[in-house]
DNA sequence: GCCCCCGCCACGCGT
DNA sequence: TGGCGGGGGC
């Protein structure tokens, strides 16, 4: 049986032992959020007696909620598996999957991720003729999105952009898509204007728990508020200190609507520090307190002072690197640490290529989340939009992508003419090219060779969809077949032929992906079992290793990748100025520093026992040496936490015949 | 239609 | 650093 009181100090059980009735829990950086949680959520079900299925507890990333899922599962076992517990994003998609036919969808829809949504824009605006050869896609990116989850007032009907964004909408509805924003905009309208499935909703979700608060946006709050406003069972947990989202429409007033919302609600605050030494949390709260407007708290820990954080000034980003690659491999020897202490924080992406290099060098065994997405790879996505076109031939982005890839002769002339014959048949490209395939005339309006092309290029569609729906054949041995009757390796290798080792790295995805296709099918556990979930399931995530986190690797990552995590080891690098806090920015809006500084608190709150900062002279950015200083945040933590090396010492510390006489030193009074 | 080369741009965080 | 769109040769 769960006994909260015994494994909980007495603010954690006392907040893990309500279910009823609104609560807001403030929970600081390592006061043992995520445990309270599971532990209240295992409470509820064990001693409660409460239906894990009745139970929705939303978190923000997949990574949170993953974790959330195995430490719930370590506690009650097979108990767990009717709950649900995902991001805002995956919920959505549920409601949109089970309500399909309501919401005119068919079950086989696909999600844009943000490459597709821009190109169907594009496509969008070339058919209303709009010129787009000058907008800015970042803010029409930015426009669009803000008016779908209302940060932004719906847009006149004089608005420059107001057709497009219409079109562009009933496009996506055409190809049977849904972008990001439809994940969260179609699940709220829906809940909003059907009161059947309002109230079977509500019936099902009776208790619902909200994890990182502060970094929900307006729209994901709405949804959590139609959702508990009649039985009102809703614990909100987050920490305004650290919410560090703003940028993506989290709204920490939230918290201030939730007061206004749900006047009846319970507060507990937990301000007791588990993870981290003295001089860590010190270090963080002196910072944080340059803060205005934010509640107030004050983290402590009964645990001792622990080491100083650690400042060097490497010369420049390669120096930073070498730096860190020789300390991961000195501490992890002087103090027997594994590899998976070490977490190495960067503000930016681009700021973990020459540390990835290092590592990869030095033979460290290190795995990045965030950045980047092994799904946004070329060739990775050219092999998803295959199988998402068979699924979903609507799917007309897709298709485009895939029309003449690898090239079979049905260039943009062609395809233009396909559009036509599409548009005057008042029927979907695909359906076009369908037609065109089967026509007896076709060669009156396509050369023979284009014809034969496009005959081509359904007959594969259509036989794999036949593949792919059987199931007595595997999904990866359906796609391995596609892959050699497209030549797909070959097309690969000419198109770089003078690249080998980029041919190499294709290669080496195409095959990572197929594994993962293996693993997933032979799961006996997975809880999507069609393809079209799979497909939609992989848009939503960022990083392929979801389940390597076990494996003893370097962790490196962004620091909003971080949030939520802890590692005994933190290096925070690239602390410079014009980086953490970002010149961008600070561009965008002086009063972003707040934001910074929140970011900056997060990763110093992710290290348990030691921090090693650095900060180069010089960096290089897009070609040219730029002369870097320290962070302006540095200054905020306390002179004497902080112990400073001086860069000319540096290199004597670390030459490596010094750090031999030291070994042996060290190896003979042992 | 396809291929190749050139020059331009941007390089903040992610569901 | 690399992803792209445009332009010219095949």
């Amino acid at each position: 049986m769960i006994d909260i009181k015994k494994e909980l100090n007495d603010k954690q059980s006392e907040a893990a032992a309500i279910a009823d009735g609104p609560q807001l829990i403030i929970a600081g950086a390592g006061s043992g959020k995520t445990r309270m949680i599971t532990y209240k959520m295992a409470h509820m079900i064990e001693c409660l007696g409460i239906d894990a299925k009745n139970i929705l507890a939303l978190t923000f990333t997949n990574k949170a909620a993953a974790e959330m899922k195995d430490r719930i599962r370590h506690l009650i076992g097979d108990k767990a598996k009717p709950l649900t517990v995902s991001t805002f994003h995956a919920f959505g998609l549920q409601l949109i999957r089970r309500y399909h036919d309501i919401l005119g969808y068919s079950a086989r829809f696909s999600i844009y991720d943000p490459d597709d949504t821009q190109t169907a824009m594009k496509e969008a605006a070339e058919e209303l003729h709009i010129p787009c050869e000058t907008v800015n896609w970042f803010e029409i990116r930015e426009l669009f999105s803000s008016v779908k989850t209302g940060r932004t007032a719906p847009l006149s009907d004089s608005h420059p952009y107001k057709e497009w964004y219409d079109f562009y909408n009933r496009r996506l509805k055409a190809f049977n898509a849904v972008d990001f924003d439809d994940l969260l905009a179609v699940p709220l309208k829906l809940l909003t204007e059907n009161e059947e499935v309002l109230s079977a909703c509500r019936h099902r979700y009776r208790y619902i728990l909200v994890d990182e608060f502060q970094d929900t946006s307006t729209i994901q709050y709405r949804i959590v508020r139609i959702l508990a406003e009649e039985h009102r069972n809703l614990c909100v947990v987050g920490d305004d200190d650290q919410s560090i989202y703003s940028w993506r429409g989290a709204d920490y007033q939230n918290i201030v609507s939730f007061e206004k919302d749900f006047p009846e609600r319970k507060e507990i605050k937990l301000e007791q520090n588990y993870r981290s030494t003295k001089n860590i949390l010190d270090a963080a709260n002196h910072v944080i307190a340059h803060n205005h407007n934010r509640k107030d708290k004050k983290l402590w820990t009964g645990g001792e002072s622990g080491r100083h954080i650690e400042l060097f000034y490497p010369a420049d980003e390669t120096a930073e690197a070498a730096f860190i690659a020789s300390t991961i491999h000195s501490l992890r020897f002087d103090h027997h640490l594994k590899y998976r202490d070490f977490a190495i924080l960067v503000r930016t992406n681009t700021l973990c290529t020459p540390l990835e290099e290092e590592l990869l060098s030095n033979n460290i065994p290190y795995s990045v989340s965030g950045g980047t997405s092994f799904f946004q790879r070329k060739e990775i996505k050219d092999i998803i939009a295959y199988m998402k076109v068979v699924v979903n031939p609507d799917d007309e982005i897709n298709l485009l992508r895939i029309i003449n890839t690898p090239r079979r002769g049905l260039g943009v002339k062609s395809v233009e003419k396909v559009r036509q014959f599409a548009g005057s048949h008042h029927c979907s490209l695909y359906t076009a090219m369908c037609k065109i395939a089967v026509s007896q005339d076709r060669e009156t309006v396509f050369p023979k060779v284009v014809g034969d092309a496009i005959e081509d290029f359904v007959r594969i569609i259509e036989s794999y969809r036949e593949k792919f729906d059987d199931p007595k054949t595997k999904v990866s041995a359906a796609l391995s077949s596609l892959l050699e009757e497209l030549f797909y390796y070959a097309f690969i290798m000419n198109e770089y032929k003078n690249n080998e080792k980029l041919i190499k790295f294709k290669f080496g995805n195409v095959t990572k992906f197929l594994e993962m296709i293996r693993r997933w099918e032979s799961d006996p556990e997975r809880e999507i079992t069609t393809l079209s979930g799979f497909l939609n399931r992989i848009t939503l995530i960022t990083d392929s290793n979801t389940d390597s986190d076990k494996e003893d690797k370097v962790n490196l990552m962004t620091i909003h990748a971080s949030k939520g995590l802890e590692f005994n080891v933190v290096f925070l690098a690239g602390i410079e100025e014009e980086i953490i806090p970002h010149k961008r920015s600070l561009e965008e809006n002086p009063e972003n520093i707040e934001e910074e500084r929140r970011l900056f608190y997060v990763a110093i709150t992710r290290a348990r026992r030691h921090i090693i900062m650095t900060s180069c002279a010089k960096r290089k950015r897009s070609h040219v040496w730029i002369s870097a200083q320290p962070s302006p945040f540095l200054k905020e933590i306390p002179e004497e936490l902080i112990v400073y090396h001086d860069p000319q010492k540096k290199a004597e510390e670390f030459d490596p015949m010094a750090l031999l006489a030291n070994l042996k030193k060290t190896l003979s009074t042992s």
